[in-house]
Order: C-alpha cells, then structure tokens, then sequence
DNA sequence: TCGAGCTTGTTGACGCTGTCAACATAACCC
DNA sequence: GGGTTATGTTGACAGCGTCAACAAGCTCGA
C-alpha cells in the first residue's frame, strides 16, 4: 500500500495529536495536557510528539491558531454577505463569538492566555489572531457602509467591540459572574450597549 | 526581645513571601514562580513555605486577592466622592481600571486567570473579587442617580462596563493589539462607545 | 529558672514533568 | 535491494510540587 491519507507507523500522528490535545483541553483544561498523557491516550511513546512539534508550546499553539480558524468561520458564517446586512446581523455577530467562548472554554482560554505559551513570538498563532481580527474589520466597514454604525477608524472600532465580547466572554468563562444572573440577558445588553455606543453620535 | 514585627526564626515569612510572589510575576509572569525559586531568593529552604499557605495555588490566591484589593482602592479613590460625579469622572474610573492593568499585566494575568490556580473555591479571591464588583455596582448607583447614565439593573450594567474595560486590558496584555495603535486614543474611544451606550435609550 | 510544647524551618524522598541523545524501525526512492 | 529519510522508542537528566521525619527557636507555665 502506498501512503495513503492513514499510512506510515501510525497514521498521521500530528492530526491525531492535534485533536487529542484539543479534546483534553475540552475535559480538562490546559494543565491536563502533558506530552506524556497525550502518548499515553494516543497508545504512542512519551517523545513521539516532538517528531511533529518543537515542543509543548508549539504544540499548543497549534491548536490555539486552529481556534482562532474556527471562530473566525463562524463568525463569517454570520456576518457576511452583502445583502441582509443591518444592526440585527451585528448583533448576532457579538453573540456568536461570546457563545463560542463559552461552548469552547477551555480552548478559548489558551488562545489568550500567554502562560501555557512561550512568550517568544509564534507566528502561526499570531497570523490566526490577526484573521480573526481582519475578519472583524471587513464586518465592521460592511456596516459603515449601510449606515448601520457611525464612520470611525474601522480599526479602532473592531477593537472596541472585540474588547467588549471578549470581556465578557472571559469574565462568564472564568467564573466572574454570580451564577444568579441570566446569562443571556446579560450578553444580550451588552451587545445593545455597544451597539447603541457605536450608533451615538 | 519579644516578638515584634521582624521576629521569629525568619521575620514574618508570611509577609516575605506575598512581596516576593508578587515581584517575581512582575518580572517573569506567574510561570517563573516556583516555590523552590522563591525559597532560594529568600535565603529559606524550599518547604519552608508550606508553614504558611496550605501549597502553591494558596500562595497565588493570596497574591491575586491582594492584587483585587488594590484595584478596588484605586477605582475608589476615583470613582468616590458625592461631589462631582458626572461623564468625565465615570470615565476616569474606566480610564484607571486599564491603567491598573498595564501598570500590573502579570498580577492582573494571574487575578483572572484560572489556570494557575486550582479550581476549586478559594472564598478568599472569591470575596476579594466580590468586593471590587460591588465597588463598580456602587460607582454605577451614583451616576444612575445624579442621571450620568441610564436607570437600568445597576449589577448588569456593572457587569456590562467591567466586560468593557476588562476586554480592552486583556488584549492588550496579551499582546492582541498592534504595537502601532496608539493605545490612549483606543482606551479613549471605548470609555466614549461604552459611556454613550449607557446614556442612549 | 527551666523544661514542656508549640511554631517555624530543613532535609530526604517520591512521582511527576519537559526534553534530549542514542537507538530502532518503517517507508520511500533510485 | 540498498541507502536515505522519516518516524517512533528508550534511557536519562534536571526541575517541579509536596509530604514525612527531623531540628531548632521561641513562649510560657510551674
């Protein structure tokens, strides 16, 4: 047989490695996440991985970039296309990412936090970053456009609204908020605060 | 000599121990702490620690609580006062809170981020953090009355404001902002977007 | 005064971690 | 088929948090 797309001694060791340590992170948090646990799930040696990664960081920086990949499509999934655009859409853009926060947890947490991850810059983590912001830019211009927003540096706007979901995001993640208050109401009025603030003249 | 404030085999280890905690995750984040690192720069052995917090994750709790308590002093010594109240305080307050975290990244990393610090309940940062949230639901009360803002649930509107500037110093902590915005401006317009978000109806 | 008892600090040890060098094996290519 | 490269394993090392056993310092009652 000759190399197909599950071949060699195991088959695609760094996909499976990828998704092991995603799904770790998943049940356990970042800290759950050795190199060692991860062989030992993946019914390989403790040092298989570094024929695939530099090392642990590089590892998971990977699955933060991809992270970043995945939000940054679903919130494309909302918030594109021309037609349909309006303060509702921009709306449902805010909530989508907050969501995908908390059904991500674990994940989203990595891909902000620099302490599970070398301080040394990694581009590939850094480019996702960057997609996602772009992504967030090209959503906000849309709406300038349509008169749905007011005309402002498109930059510094995204900016402002990424601070306003990701705080939010990481205040109910990290378990900030009394467990008594309604979740959605709570996103819900944030996303008119914003939204009200960047209509405002 | 009895017992005064330097006594004792050490001299108020305890005390030692918070600063040192606290100087180290200023100058190489909350990784570079390590309970044998600190016995060494403090002259004690590497247990020695173990007399005062219960393990590790006790020693950062501690630091981390101490870290909400400053916090919460600075908004207050801004945000206080009958007198004055009005946008441009309210939006010194917001100013401050981004401030303390840029001055403060590593300890204001470890403050709200769950991963250093083992999960189960530790009541002491619990109640620190309860006490900066309420200072913030305290400043909204105020400038609801003297009509600053809107009169909506003060705890979500807190919740909403504390999202806000928490979002902001996070991804500038983390390095998600492009070194070429000019960061007062960016803190500027979010203090503005959020503080008209709270007036419009 | 002195010694019992509590508090505080030290040392040895254990199992865990990330990582590297040396080795082994499997697949590919000429 | 043999050499080369890609991939995986094993042994080893230093560093980590933590605990049990031990040692020393201080206080206080008799």
């Amino acid at each position: 047989m000759t190399l197909d797309d599950s071949a060699y001694h195991h088959g695609d060791l760094r996909t499976a490695l990828l998704a092991e340590a995603a799904a770790m992170i998943d049940e356990g948090g970042t800290s759950s996440v050795t190199m060692r646990a991860i062989g030992r799930r993946l019914g390989v040696s403790r040092s298989a991985a570094y024929r695939h990664f530099a090392d642990k960081s590089a590892l998971l920086v990977a699955v933060a970039a991809a992270g970043f990949g995945r939000l940054r499509d679903r919130l494309e999934a909302v918030g594109a296309g021309s037609a349909g655009a309006g303060i509702e859409r921009l709306r449902r853009v805010g909530e989508e990412y907050v969501r995908f926060a908390l059904e991500n947890a674990g994940h989203y947490r990595l891909m902000y936090g620099k302490e599970a991850i070398t301080r040394e810059d990694r581009p590939e983590l850094r480019e996702a970053a960057n997609a996602l912001f772009d992504e967030l830019v090209r959503i906000v211009r849309t709406h300038q456009r349509n008169g749905t927003i007011k005309r402002q540096d498109p930059h510094q706007q995204a900016y402002v609204a990424w601070g306003a979901v990701h705080g939010l995001a990481s205040l109910l993640i990290e378990g900030q908020i009394l467990t008594a208050v309604d979740v959605d109401a709570l996103i819900r009025q944030t996303t008119s605060t914003l939204l009200d603030g960047m209509r405002a003249g």
